[in-house]
This record gives C-alpha cells, structure tokens and sequence, in this order.
DNA sequence: AGCACGCCGACT
DNA sequence: GTCGGCGTGCTC
C-alpha cells in the first residue's frame, strides 16, 4: 500500500513511520533512547532532524514537541526514537528536545491515514498532520519589535528618516510600543532598513516570542474534606456547606459563590477551619447547545427498517450508500445506526457539509444523546477547537459531529462514519493543500478502523453511486459485492408525495409582456401562499442585488481592478451609498452617477441577486414579510440559527436566499419553493455542472412539502428543454444518473477517470505564462501514455486579486489510486514569483 | 520561515 | 574605500 520511493519525503525514515513496531509505540524514552528524529514544521524543510533528548523529559514516539531550530523555536512530531545518533551528524550541533507538547494521544492506524493523506494528495507529511491539528498546537517563535520608551528623546522622529519615522509612530500608536515585525513589514513598505536605523540608535529592540500554546484551561474547584462538621461553624457556614454537600461535595468556585451568595472571602474563612479544599482542575472549553427537549426513536418506515438492519449487520468495513429522497427520514436512521455503535462502547463520527448551516441537525443530535455530542468545525475558537480535539482522544463513547475536518479527529475506539449529504462539494478542501476530500478520507479511515461509512445524500456523487452500483441496460441495479450496499429510501415519511414541479418558461412570459422577475405562475402561487398563512422559499443562485452593471448607451461594463469579473451592486438601504462589491476579493466602489466610458447617466442593473427579488417581493406584497438568508445576512454568529428559528415560528412569510437553503432545512410549513431562475447553474464550462445543476435543484424542491400540506416547486427557466431541468421536473435521479455517466464514461472524466488539476498563479502576467508551458511540457516528460495534459490555459476568471492565474490538467483513463505520479520535480521550473498548487481530483475547474 | 554569509552599486 | 542592496544556503 505505501510507495516507499516518494521522493518529496527525502528522509528515508519518514516513510518507514508506518512499519515501525507498534509495541515500541507506547514505551517512554529509557536510558537508551536518548535521541529522537523529529519532523520539524518549517516551510521549505523537509526531513528529519535529530534532536536529543532531557533526561527529565519523557518523549514518546508520535508526540507533539516543541525543538529549537536554528534561532526559533518550533513545533515537531516525533518521527522516531533513537539509541545512538547518526554517526555522520556531529553530536555537538545536536540540540535538546525543549518541551512536550501534547502526548500519546494518535490511534496507531493514525498516522497511517495522515501517511495516505499526503501520499495520494501529493504533499509532504507535515501539511497531512497540519490539517489534521487543531490550529496553534504547531506553534512557531516570533520575532517582535519592541519600542524602548525610556531611551527614547523627545521629538526623536524629527531626527530619522521617514521609513523609520512610520515604524516610530505605528509602535507609539500601540500602547505597550510593541508589533510582530511581520505586521511592521506588511504596513510599511522597506520595513527592514527603518528598523536597521532605529535599534541602531537603540530606541527599539527586537526580541524572539515563544510560540504562545494553546493550553488548557485552568479553574478552581472546592473540594469537602470533611463530612461532619462540629458546632465552630456559623449558621452561614454551615449552610454553605450543605450546599456544597448536596452538590456532590465538589463545585466549581465560582458556581458555589453564585449559588451560596457568598463571597471568596467567606470560603477562605472556612478553608482555614479545614473544612474545604481548592484546586485548579481543568474546565474544557466546548460550545454548548441551546437545551434541547429529549427526543425520542421514531417508529421506522419499513424501508428505513431494512437499511438500519443492513448497517447493523456490518461487522467490519464496508461502503453504505443510503439514497432517500428529500424528507425520507435518513437523520433517524443515522440516529438509530449510532445508539447501537454507542450501546458497543465505540463513538462515532458524523459529518456535514457547513455545520453553522445545519443547526436542526446538530440540535436533534443533542436532543437524543445529550452530552455524548460534540461539535467540531472551524468557526469555534481555537481553544474550543483544542479541548474538543483533546476531549476525542479520551476514548469514551462519543459522537462527533462536525465539517470536513472533522474526519481526522482522533477518536480512539470509532464504530461509524456518517457522511451526510455526501454529494456536497464543500468535504472537498480547496486550499490549502493538501486538497483532501473529506469521502475519499472518510473512506480510508472506515477501511483502517474496520468500520461502516455511511453515504447519505437524496442525490448521491456519481462517484459514490458507480462505488456501490453497477450500471446495467436497463438503468441501476446493486452490485452483490461484500463491502459496499446500495440502500434505498424511495419514498416520503407518512408517505407524503415529493412535490410537483412546475418548469415555467421565462421566453414565453418575456413575449406575453411580463418583464417582472416573476412569472405570473410564481405570482398566482405567492397569492395563494399568501391567502392560505402558508410559507414559501424563494432560491436565487446569487447574492447582493444584480450580477452586473452596464451602461445603456456603449456597453461599458463595470468591473473589479483586481480581478477579471464584472462588479456587483450591492444595496444596503434606502437613502444609503450605492456599492458596487467584486465577489471574489471583496473590492468596493462606489456606483458612478454617470458610465466612466461616455459619461451616459443611464447604467442599468442587469440580472437578480437575492436583493433585488426582496425588494420586488416587498413591493409587489407589501403585506409579505421577507427574510433575506445568504452570506451577507449569515455573517454574524448563529445568524443562521435566528433566521431559521424566525421562519419557523412564522415571523416571515417568505425566505429568499443562495444556495444555502439547500442544506438539510427542515420547515414543515413551507408548501412553495420557486426558483427564480435556473439558469445561472445549468449554463457552466466546468463539467461538472450538470451533475451541480441537479443536485441544487432536487436539494431545493425537497424543501417543498415537508409538512402535513402537499408541497409545489415553480421553476423558472430560460432554457426548459435542457436535460437536467427534464430529469428534475420527474425527480428522476436514475435516468439523469444514467445520462449523465454514459457521457462521463465517453470522455473519460471522473468518476471513470481521474484528473489533477495544476494551478499556477503569479501577479507577473508573462512569467506565470511562462512557467506554465514549461511544466506542461515537463508533465509530458514525467508521465506515461495513460495520462493526457491539457493546456496550459488560463483559468476561465484569469486574474482574481491582481494575480493571474493559468492550470494544466492532467488526465488519466484509468482511475487514479493505482497510478499516481511523482510531480514533486515540477516545482523546479518554477520561479520565485510563481506559486504552483497540485489538486488531486479537483472539484472546481475554472 | 528566518537568518547568515557573501558579492556588486551609490555614497559619508 | 564602506554601507547596504538582496541572491543562495542552512537550520539537528
């Protein structure tokens, strides 16, 4: 399985991690091991380093240290451990372990995936086991600058150079005089020389930082020491006491002076008289679900009862594809799946798409097993992050629920892995590298733990579907195959029906006269919701208020400076400056009066973003309340729990949002789902837009129609014949599968196929250019008559935030785990101006 | 990434 | 002649 002759590991042993003997695993350093190798986490460092080890300091194989390197001072993995150093290494440039940082916490099978991770994304080890870290636990020293107020004259910036000058006032600004000097260089430009001057005149002084760790949180806990107590105490102590008796004789300090209404003062009085003790113990940092009702197992359709049958039959690994349609009730079969992993003594792991996007998930997790449940993601502080991390490694019987990276927490006894919507694209990491899909991860993982995966999507990936069926003449039908399951959930819980889709075509309405963004089928249906106290669900595949603005008179379109787009309007209120907003690096201007190109005051707002149809809905409903939802509206924290919470209780009437309304919302009340227009998915040069365009679609319609009221979806279209707009007017997953795998299959792309995608990006136009055919020509070079190279091309937006980026395509007939190529020689001919990023079966191509 | 060492242009 | 630019190379 591991290709020992990887050469972007240049240290033999690196790769030999894996055959290390296990038993030597859990041994603390004797007296023979005084020298460790350690991976060290230093960009552009490779290999291992050889450090020796205290004698007061028990370093153990896998653990996290903390090393001098050269003069900073870093983070490490412990790669090995060593009885005598490498004879060609003079022992005196052999430095001391500093610190432990965190211990014997990696399962064994661990750092096999971390291993694979690197391996099949092509990266080095240290990027594998940085993903898989909570963030900061790595940390690295810090040179920082430090102003010396005492030695510093009076008016001393009128006697230095103007560089110089800045750098005095930015620190003279901060109130301890005191910047990291990266940030000194980021904000002034030839930072070096200022600083040079000034310590020179000793008015500043520049210092490494110690890495600041994340450490764990300490509290004070009381303790009682002694169970009766005699008559010295006041009635006030005593009743103290009780309380903290009744409490299980331990509290937390601070809870104890809240619930006595005491003071510290009184609790050190009885400390004295020996009765209580404290002690800091250490308080985990975890974020805490609003409290739920308990929440019960449901009674199961038969079709939910055959798949949980078949999950709890697995013993080992195996693949569960668990395809149900929109509302069919998967969540209760994951719940059920994972009561029976707990009953074991093992945890399990869920994963989803965007977890702040999820909160009925999350919240009906908690209702079941209560404290059992953690959340895992990346917009919890970094200390959530750690003790939640160091929370997993305990081993008790637990349930993980979190994003992509969730799929590495280090859960020593895992029963089951969840992937729920696993056709979303965002369990694919993008940057940084290595670009990990969370599935393909996910599956390792089960196969390495010996245990189930579960798939569960209403529209599952192409790639999970060919995993666990084969394509046969007449549409689909499973394979009889010992580790992967096909299970099917066609239809509704109560049986309610899927919703009916209406397909309006927008060119007909165009030629009746009707200009609104509304087809007069939408408006009837809004009408309708609105005289029934019903809700609806508007989706509109972009944010702000229009896509683009131009000028009526020459064309002139407004675009970003930075980057190869046309800008959007972005309006705020009435009354308020008009905001043209560039959404890929957030560059803002403001809308000129008149077309910068022929001074015509006459700019038109061309397409609709989801401002603009809130605006149209207000004034053609003025009694309608709308709720906007989309990333404007979200940014806040738990913004996206308030504004569902408001649609459910029926604050609003309608939701307009992006495509987040897609993801797992469950609102019983909602019996309209229109989609204003369809588009914008299905007219894309990346070939996975049809598959895209579907998956969006169904996901939306599902919202229709959940509750005791049959459901509606209007879809408005320009383009009704298209294919994908047929298949999801009849839900008709299987013929849009079949279709679309015929033509995947004829061109070779995924999932018969595979593809690595090499982007290049650089602010030098000409050099990425440059670079760019020479590593094409180089990829010709490297690799055999399987693979075909495309391009170089310039990506389709070529300058995004004032780089310009081009990417090679490599294309592979047969499917990628059993031949990957060694690209690690590419980055040689690229130049220092030039980044170079290799994505293994990329999602996004464009 | 930092930082040292080291080799070429404009200045006290 | 030096100061100081930033190009290569090393860090156990």
């Amino acid at each position: 399985m591991v290709n020992s002759d990887r050469s972007y590991l240049t240290a033999p042993s690196a790769t030999s991690l894996v055959a290390e003997p296990t038993e030597e695993y859990h041994h603390t350093a004797s007296s023979q091991q005084q020298w460790a190798e350690i991976l060290v986490d230093v960009p552009g460092v490779q290999g291992l380093y050889t450090y020796s080890l205290p004698k007061d300091l028990s370093v153990q194989l896998g653990d996290i240290v903390s090393v001098p390197f050269g003069m900073q001072v870093t983070g490490g993995i412990v790669i090995r451990l060593l009885e005598t150093p490498p004879a060609d290494l003079d022992r005196e440039r052999i430095r001391d372990v500093e610190d432990v940082i965190s211990s014997g916490f990696f399962p064994d099978d661990y750092w096999q995936l971390l291993q694979r991770v690197a391996e099949y994304y092509l990266t080095d080890l240290m990027s594998a086991i940085k993903v898989a870290l909570p963030p900061g636990l790595l940390g690295r020293s810090q040179r920082r600058i430090r102003l010396c107020q005492n030695k510093l004259p009076p008016g001393a910036e009128t006697f230095c150079s103007n560089v110089a000058r800045q750098i005095l006032q930015l620190l003279q600004q901060q109130k301890d005089g005191n910047y990291s000097i990266n940030y000194l260089r980021s904000q002034v430009k030839g930072a070096s020389r200022g600083i040079r001057e000034l310590s020179k005149r000793n008015w500043i002084e520049s210092y490494l930082e110690s890495p600041r760790r994340i450490q764990a949180k300490l509290q004070t806990a009381v303790t009682l020491v002694i169970e009766s107590w005699l008559e010295d105490l006041t009635p006030r102590q005593t009743e103290i006491l009780q309380i903290l008796r009744n409490n299980g004789g331990e509290m937390w300090k601070k809870a104890l002076i809240k619930e006595a209404r005491t003071t510290a003062a009184t609790l050190n009085k009885i400390i004295a008289l020996g009765y209580i003790t404290f002690s800091e113990r250490e308080i985990l940092r975890k974020e805490q679900g609003i409290a739920q009702k308990t929440d019960i197992p449901q009674q199961l359709t038969p079709d939910q009862a055959t798949a949980l049958k078949e999950i709890n039959n697995q013993t080992g690994y195996a693949q569960l594809l668990l395809h149900g349609v929109t509302g069919s009730g998967k969540t209760e079969v994951y719940l059920q799946a994972i009561a029976t992993i707990l009953e074991q003594g093992k945890s399990a792991l869920v994963l989803v798409p965007e977890i702040g996007l999820t909160p009925q998930l999350t919240d009906r997790f908690r209702a079941r097993f209560g404290e059992q449940v953690c959340v895992y993601h990346s917009k919890l502080s970094d200390g959530e992050r750690y003790d939640t991390w160091r929370q997993t490694i305990q081993g008790e019987p637990q349930i993980i629920i979190g994003t992509r990276s969730a799929i590495f927490a280090p859960l020593p006894n895992l029963g089951l892995i969840v992937l729920d919507e696993e056709h979303d694209s965002s369990f694919k990491q993008n940057r940084p590298i290595p670009t990990y899909h969370a599935r393909t991860v996910a599956n390792w993982r089960a196969e390495l733990n010996n245990c189930p995966l579960i798939l569960g999507s209403a529209t599952p990936s192409l790639e999970s579907l060919v995993n666990c069926r084969e394509v046969g003449t007449n549409g689909i039908r499973p394979i009889d195959n010992q580790t992967t399951y096909y299970l099917s959930l066609p239809e509704r819980i109560g049986s309610r029906p899927l919703p009916p889709v209406e397909i309006v075509d927008m060119r007909e309405e165009l030629n009746r006269g009707n200009k609104s963004v509304f087809s007069l089928s939408l408006q009837n249906a809004i009408t309708d919701i609105q005289a029934r106290q019903q809700q609806a669900i508007l989706f509109i595949p972009r944010r702000g208020h229009s896509t683009f603005v131009s000028c009526r008179s020459c064309g002139f379109v407004m675009e970003c400076p930075h980057c190869d787009v046309s800008l959007s309007y972005h309006y705020t209120h009435e009354g308020a400056a008009k905001l043209l907003r560039c959404h890929y690096c957030n560059y803002t201007s403001l809308q000129p009066d008149t077309c910068p190109q022929c001074c015509s005051p006459y700019l038109k707002f061309f397409g609709s973003g989801t401002q603009k149809v809130t605006q149209e809905i207000s004034k053609l409903y003025p009694d309608l309340r709308v709720i906007r939802f989309d990333s404007d509206t979200t940014r806040r924290k738990n913004a996206h729990r308030d504004l569902i919470a408001r649609f459910i209780s029926k604050e609003a009437d309608i939701l307009v949002g992006t495509q987040m309304l897609t993801k797992g919302l469950d609102i019983a009340g909602v019996t309209l789902v229109g989609v204003v227009s369809a588009d914008g998915l299905l007219h894309r040069s990346d070939y996975r837009a049809a598959e895209r365009a579907f998956q969006t679609l169904t996901q939306v319609a599902g919202r229709a129609g959940r509750g005791d009221e049959p459901g509606k979806v209007i879809i408005q279209t320009y383009s009704p014949e298209h294919p994908v707009i047929r298949t999801v007017k009849h839900h008709d997953y299987a013929s849009f599968s079949t279709t679309e795998l015929e033509q995947r299959q004829a061109l070779s792309y995924p999932p018969y196929g595979s593809l690595i995608l090499i982007r290049l990006s650089s602010i030098e136009e000409s050099e990425v250019q440059k670079n760019a055919s020479a590593i094409a020509d180089a990829c010709i070079d490297l690799l055999d008559e399987s693979w075909s190279v495309l391009g170089p091309a310039p990506a389709s937006i070529m300058k995004v935030a004032r780089r310009y980026r081009w990417q090679i395509l490599l294309k592979n007939t047969e499917t990628q785990t059993s031949n990957l190529p060694d690209l690690s020689s590419l980055k040689e001919h690229c130049s220092q101006a030039v980044s170079m990023t290799i994505d293994v079966d990329p999602i996004n191509i464009d």
